[in-house]
DNA sequence: AGTAACTCGAACAACGGTGTTCGACAAGAG
DNA sequence: CTCTTGTCGAACACCGTTGTTCGAGTTACT
């Protein structure tokens, strides 16, 4: 019975990693085992959010006993899916330029976020109803804190409106996104125009009441 | 074997429709009980979405076999469940005054939409992954006309804005308002403010660019 | 080369769902 | 009152899922 990891980190880039205090060194074949499997998985499930066990299993090129050698559970592979997922996003999402105007920042942030969230919609769902409640808020963390950052940063320099909570208006902006992603995956919106739509619908939502909706 | 009925109108309000050509005027007793499972579905998928057969019979005080005899299968159930539902919904929204500054008016049917989203979103979820694809749609199709109608007079009035189609700014209401759903489920947010929240949202996201957000 | 770690397929058990069949029985309509 | 129409519970067949066990075979570390 082989023994249960996370590889928090990408195993790929830590060879051996000395400073490992307990984990007893897995072996190569298994290593890549595991990230094929995080691989196939990351893809089947955004393709189908209920995509079973054996499906991915059998995208990764490997057994179903394989799997969950690796995951005891399809909700802790799919956990560690996310984490992947999120941590993958986190980094294309940290190089966004988060000074200047506010809206134009806005507007550079909503680029890159609805990239992520157009991919991974459906791997949100699967996670939504897999995860225990709560789960997927607290793996949102990270992001949510950028958006608030900057959403704040606005207020206070009057851009953005103050009379709603602000986590409110990251709620908007995270279900114009995700709602724009249904959109597309209905045929009724092309992915050129979704960034566009979305953050000019943004601006002027987050626009103080008085003030005109930039143009 | 039964025959399978799909009573488009409430049966209650119809005793025996003598102009009916074909249909072979069911009996009292299964009338009863077809109106009392489709209450209960109401209630338990606006429940659970992945409410079963099972529990929905039970509280209908009825067995799973009666259930079959009546609709044939669950997602003909869910179909019939969903039609009831939008056809209620329909006739409240029916009653909203839509004339006067578009802007008062879309606060107003706000107002009364917000109530019927946020009671049946579980149902919506019910409905999405059980029946075929664009069938949602299609008896979303009334409701959405309404919103569509307004809309337009907004914009030809010039209150709302015309950069971005009438289709993209009704799909931008119906996600913002069932994202506020989610939000009250999460404890995240109080039911007393959601339909000011929306209403403040979605004016200033529709209102064109160079003009002021109304307060 | 030896050994521990790992993989694989097949098979199993348990679960929960859907939809059907049967036969006995109640209830409404004429 | 009679006879058609419904109802009920239990049982069945079928499906796909999850998670486990076994034994034999293979692969990588040392």
């Amino acid at each position: 019975m082989p023994a249960t990891t996370k590889p928090t980190t990408t195993p790929t880039s830590t060879p051996k990693s000395k400073t490992a205090p307990k984990a007893a060194a897995k072996r190569a074949d298994a290593q890549r085992n595991i990230v094929a499997i995080l691989e196939a998985a990351t893809e089947c499930l955004t393709l189908d959010p209920a995509a079973s066990t054996s499906e991915i299993a059998k995208a990764a090129g490997v057994g179903r006993v394989t799997l969950y050698g690796h995951f005891p559970s399809r909700a802790e592979l799919i956990d560690a899916v996310f984490v992947h997922a999120i941590e993958g996003g986190e980094g294309a999402l940290g190089q966004v330029d988060l000074t200047g105007d506010p809206r134009d920042a806005l507007a550079r942030l909503i680029e890159s976020s609805w990239h992520l969230v157009d991919r991974y919609s459906s791997l949100l769902i699967a996670a939504q109803d897999s995860l225990p409640p709560g789960r997927v808020r607290e793996l949102h963390a990270d992001p949510m804190a950028r958006v608030e950052r900057l959403l704040e940063r606005g207020r206070k320099e009057g851009v953005f409106r103050t009379d709603l909570p602000t986590s409110w208006l990251v709620s908007a902006m995270h279900n114009v996104m995700h709602g724009a992603a249904g959109e597309i995956h209905g045929g009724r919106l092309t992915p050129d125009n979704a960034a566009g739509y979305i953050t000019l619908t943004l601006i002027a939502a987050f626009t103080p009441p008085g003030k005109p909706v930039p143009s």
